[in-house]
DNA sequence: AGCACGCCGACT
DNA sequence: GTCGGCGTGCTC
């Protein structure tokens, strides 16, 4: 007898890990390793979902354990293969996640089935009138539409008891494929023109009908496109269909998400630096080298053209290729460049996509058919198989973290795929992580520079506006005096703008004068937002809307002002400073819906406006020709954070946005806005000096203790009860400091720095440390000691090298 | 998660 | 006495 181990859909601490069912005869040859079957799980008739995760000949469980069968399988084919399979079970161990939230993540959202549960009637003799009722109309009804009712459920427990009612668990998948009705011809062009002749004369359709199936070459016609484009009715269709010359079929299709047909490109001629990077990258990829090199290019320096050609390698050596980009929706140019480089090779997975295009995209890489992924995030678990490169575009950029569980770092899912692959890793970027770049310093990463622009063009000259200066003599705060002369010269060229805010909505807070009071969100540890649009205050936060008030809540005045200035209301001050200006301005409120974004860009790009108004979501990836001048408004935004790498961001932020002016022929000018023009990221910035960057904070960090010198670790614990949280992280401090080294830095325990979202109370310790082999083991103790708190909604969460410490 | 079991208080 | 509230423990 064959056994399966199965890991269940049951995301708790008690079930992370796999349960022994047997495989019944009939369902044999039909499961595999990696298959979704459904299994009953538990002491009633509950079904669930589960993954194959080994096949065995015997278990470790008494002999006399009764053990259950697989109910059903969910998949002909195996969803997941022995690589993804093993980098969960890594996963899972090494982001303290339960196992089957990481194979969740691996998978397309698609496949998360939906469970139901049915209440069926069996005893036809039940006299009670409101059970009589329930089952009037059918003999079955939907748990879930009466769960709510005790009273009821009693009841029906009760029933159940007896055997007069059943409770039956239905497992439904929700992956349907999209389906397209095509017309097959079952006869030959021979036999039409035999059948044509013998047509009687009133028969105009039908002879119609076989006039175009002679036409169309191929044997399978979408029935649309008849009924479309030739007219030809469904009554005629089905006249033919019994007179038996065609048939009806259901064909499985892929949805495009890519309906836009993309214009070819080709290989363009590398300069010395890119050729070498390519050389170097290739060389790697066909010795089946598992190395990571660290692509450092300067903006415009031409890396995306090196990721091309290192593809283009891999796939002549017959191997596939990965690549990531940050949350790729925002980079449609790219998208654009690659399947115009590969075309039909590539697949591409990012949140833009609707839940069925990414299931299709999903197969389509599962079943072999793409050879190129492209992808955000979550790209990384694509079922790619035989990968000969994985790149990693903005290597440095946060969105490569998941800030829910499973907490994984990118970089790392992707050396680990590189190590099982045998392939080498391109981490590339203008402005390295300072992780991968000690580790470059290291030698453990091979470092490749890009230190030119294509084409020699010049980095573009940057100035620092002194904003104090500018306040205490014009009283202006978010456009200064040379920022919006340099704006109104570029629009008489005309010539493009960009200008980056690091703050949506209209206003960051509202404060009455008279007592100083700030509206918060009922919900959350955070003060409200005002917007203009929509003329309310919202939270950033949970969503939270409310009226923007009159007179102040606290003391009833009617002093009540708007204090700082998001993207709405720069948007409206400039048009008022200068008229003649066409702004488009794109944050996250205008490009929630799908395909916004690249719609906004694309107006950008005809000149329908000569300013792109934005958040930081513009210093990503935008490539246009046209832009001369780039202003960030307000430097200081990403600066003035309470946190480690706020100096990090904001030289990131600034260097990256830069590049977006003069990328082409004509050379560009950057002005960047702050009140502390003295700041070394700042400084840095304007000379666009990484490597001096690097430098100067490696020494910050080094001083302060911080990565990438220490690893960190955040322990976050939330609950309703804020008492019960803070002794709750009180608890688990004593116990870690009792355990580790002297040397562990503890940070906390505290409130989180917002203490509360969405009525949940947060409190966090942080811990660096270098050395500190039991810590894996006391985490775990940990999580395993709390779990039984999950039960009343007291939660303990731990990452594994946060980004941010807030 | 979701279900059963078991222990306690408040109802016909 | 028993119904139903919730706390606890287990699921191959």
């Amino acid at each position: 007898m064959k056994l399966a181990e199965i890991i269940v859909d049951v995301p708790t601490m008690q079930t992370d890990k796999p349960y022994t069912y047997m495989i019944p005869k009939d369902l044999e040859n039909q499961i595999s390793v990696g298959s979704r079957v459904a299994v009953p799980f538990g002491r009633g008739a509950r079904k669930v979902q589960g993954i194959i995760v080994s096949i065995v000949e015997k278990f470790s469980l008494p002999d006399n354990f009764k053990l259950k069968e697989i109910s059903k399988v969910m998949d002909l084919n195996a969803v997941l293969n022995d690589e993804l399979l093993k980098l969960s079970k890594w996963l899972a161990q090494t982001t303290y996640s339960f196992r089957i939230n990481c194979i969740d993540t691996m998978l397309p959202s698609a496949m998360h089935v939906k469970y139901k549960r049915v209440v069926n009637l069996i005893d036809d003799n039940i006299n009670d009138a409101e059970i009589l009722q329930l089952f009037k109309k059918s003999k079955s009804i939907d748990f879930d539409d009466i769960d709510s009712d005790k009273h009821l459920v009693n009841k029906l427990m009760q029933l159940k008891k007896n055997n007069q009612v059943s409770l039956e668990y239905l497992v439904n998948d929700k992956a349907i494929s999209k389906k397209e009705l095509f017309i097959e011809k079952n006869i030959t062009d021979e036999q039409i023109k035999d059948i044509i002749p013998k047509l009687r004369k009133n028969s105009t359709n039908q002879l119609r009908l076989l006039k175009v199936l002679l036409d169309e070459k191929s044997l399978n016609i979408k029935q649309t496109e008849l009924t479309k484009k030739y007219k030809i009715s469904n009554s005629t269709i089905n006249t033919a269909i019994k007179n038996q010359w065609i048939t009806k079929k259901q064909v499985e299709i892929y949805r495009n998400p890519y309906k836009r047909p993309v214009t070819r490109n080709y290989p363009l001629k590398l300069n010395d630096d890119q050729f070498v990077a390519v050389n170097t990258v290739a060389k790697s990829v066909k010795k089946h080298e598992n190395k990571v090199f660290l692509l450092e290019g300067v903006t415009g320096s031409g890396k995306t053209e090196v990721y091309l050609q290192t593809i283009q390698k891999a796939l002549v050596d017959g191997r596939n290729a990965l690549m990531l980009v940050p949350e790729i929706s925002l980079t449609p140019q790219i998208v654009n460049r690659v399947k115009g480089r590969f075309g039909e090779l590539v697949a591409v997975l990012h949140s833009g996509l609707s839940k069925g295009e990414r299931y299709d995209e999903w197969r389509r890489i599962h079943e072999g058919k793409a050879q190129v992924v492209v992808g955000a995030r979550s790209a990384i678990f694509a079922p790619l198989q035989n990968i000969g490169v994985i790149i990693m575009d903005e290597e440095h950029d946060p969105s490569y973290k998941q800030d829910d569980n499973p907490r994984y770092q990118t970089r790392e899912v992707a050396k680990w795929r590189a190590k099982y692959n045998n392939c080498p890793v391109i981490l590339g970027s203008a402005t390295p992580s300072l992780e991968s770049r000690a580790r470059a310093s290291k030698h453990v990463y091979d470092l490749i520079k890009l230190p030119h622009r294509i084409n020699n063009q010049k980095l573009p000259a940057v100035s620092i506006v002194d904003m104090r200066e500018e306040l205490a003599n014009s009283g202006q705060e978010d456009f200064s005096a040379p920022l919006i002369n340099a704006i109104k010269q570029r629009i008489l060229n005309n010539e493009q703008v960009v200008l980056m805010l690091n703050r949506r909505g209209f206003s960051s807070f509202v404060m009455c004068r008279d007592c100083g009071f700030v509206l918060k969100c009922p919900n959350c540890d955070i003060s409200l937002t005002l917007h203009m649009d929509t003329f309310s205050m919202k939270c950033h936060y949970c969503g939270h809307e409310e009226a923007i008030p009159k007179i102040c809540a606290n003391c009833r005045s009617r002093k009540i002002r708007y204090y700082g200035t998001g993207t709405q209301k720069a948007q409206k001050e400039l048009l008022k400073l200068i008229p003649e200006a066409k702004v488009l301005r794109m944050d996250v409120d205008t490009t929630r819906k799908k395909g916004a974004h690249e719609k906004l860009l694309r107006r950008f790009g005809n000149h329908e406006a000569n300013i792109l108004l934005g958040t930081q979501m513009i210093a990503k990836g935008l490539d246009f020709p046209d832009v001369t001048l780039v202003g960030v408004l307000n430097a200081d935004t990403s600066l003035d954070l309470p946190d480690f790498r706020a100096s990090e961001r904001t030289f990131q932020l600034l260097t990256q946005v830069s590049g977006r002016a003069g990328r082409a022929e004509k050379s560009g000018q950057v002005y960047i806005q702050t009140f502390n023009p003295d700041n070394y990221a700042i400084q840095l910035a304007k000379s666009q000096n990484y490597e001096q960057f690097y430098v100067k904070e490696m020494g910050i960090r080094h001083s302060m203790n911080y990565p990438p010198y220490y690893f960190t670790i955040k322990i976050t614990a939330n609950g309703n009860q804020e008492q019960q949280v803070a002794s709750k992280i009180l608890e688990i401090s004593r116990y870690l400091k009792a355990r580790l080294n002297s040397n562990a830095i503890f940070l906390g325990p505290s409130p989180s720095s917002i203490a509360k979202i969405k009525n949940q109370y947060y409190y966090q310790i942080i811990i660096k440390y270098k050395n500190e082999p039991k810590m894996h083991e006391c985490l775990e103790f940990i999580l395993n000691y709390y779990q039984k708190d999950a039960q009343k909604g007291l939660y303990v969460n731990i990452d594994s090298e946060p980004l941010s410490f807030m």
